[in-house]
DNA sequence: CAATGTGTTCAATCAAGACTGAAACTTGTG
DNA sequence: CACAAGTTTCAGTCTTGATTGAACACATTG
């Protein structure tokens, strides 16, 4: 499939907004808009670089990037030389337990606000102890989405195909 | 309290790192920051000024972006002119529901990308499809955590108050 | 082990947008 | 109502970081 079509090339920009505002560069957020519409799954190197008009450089800088991250991966077709990649199979489950990191960014920032605070009346470390707690709780409540989420989702997109047929 | 501390100023930072991240400018993490360690839990539109080292201009404008996204309040103190501003008090459930319109926006992606894709056989669309029920998965969830967090934490601010007594 | 097809690196360019500072505006006070 | 204090606005500056493009490195194949 090619990216021929002006509503394609539309809806990564509008895929490529919305992972801006995520913090991921433009482009990267291109490629997986690109890479969620394609047929087939997977394209390769120059294939990104044609179609979503933009220098090898920034492609190849772009896919370390996202491979790095998890978002993609590299897959080899036999007979070619060429690089393919895809988005990463499992993506979100993932985003779950990458959360989870993310929660406990914010909850070791709180620790050692409460350090520095330490002489401070309980009153001033109420806001500090708030984020402390909020973050446990999320991060005692992902597993359990993750969990939840991977029993359902056969059932879930058994239920949602079958509405296509 | 003054910022007068450079382990203070470094939280400051650090939180303003952590902010960036998530795509705000790095001023509206400091002010963030800033109000998270500050005794009396608020502090004026020239103090955040002169702590933060920032013009009276570029204060406005964060002031103004983080009461607009619902971080921010401004409070009155009777006896002052002055604006002065705190961090909402229910910022960590508002969190969750703030997470819900985000993951709309990503729903609504998938719609249209497989409005565009209408015409490919089932296989093209799995990844949007998953994308669609995934998400569906979550805003379903997450009032469901709004509303466990919402009962939990009295206790758990308790149970975590009694442990610095 | 060349030759060719691929991919990466990196210095230079460019663009977006954060921040400043001064002028304009608004609001409260005598 | 005039003055002062406080706040906002906005044009210009500056910084950051995304992107390019060309030189380099690597790998495959005949």
């Amino acid at each position: 499939m090619n990216i021929d079509n002006n509503q394609l090339r539309q809806y990564i920009e509008n895929t490529a907004d919305l992972m801006e505002e995520h913090g991921l560069p433009r482009m990267a957020g291109r490629v997986i808009g690109a890479l969620m519409i394609c047929t087939p799954p997977y394209l390769s190197h120059d294939e990104l670089a044609e179609q979503l008009q933009a220098s090898k450089g920034s492609i190849s800088m772009t896919t370390q990037l996202l491979t790095r991250v998890g978002i993609l991966e590299r897959i080899s077709l036999p007979g070619h030389r060429k690089h393919h990649y895809q988005l990463r199979s499992r993506l979100w489950q993932d985003l779950l337990s990458t959360s989870s990191e993310h929660i406990q960014q914010h909850r070791r920032l709180a620790d050692d606000g409460l350090h520095l605070l330490k002489d401070e009346p309980a009153e001033a470390k109420l806001r500090l102890i708030e984020l402390q707690v909020f973050s446990d709780f999320i991060l005692e409540l992902l597993p359990e989405m993750a969990d939840r989420w991977e029993r359902r989702r056969p059932e879930l997109m058994e239920e949602r195909l079958a509405q296509l047929a």
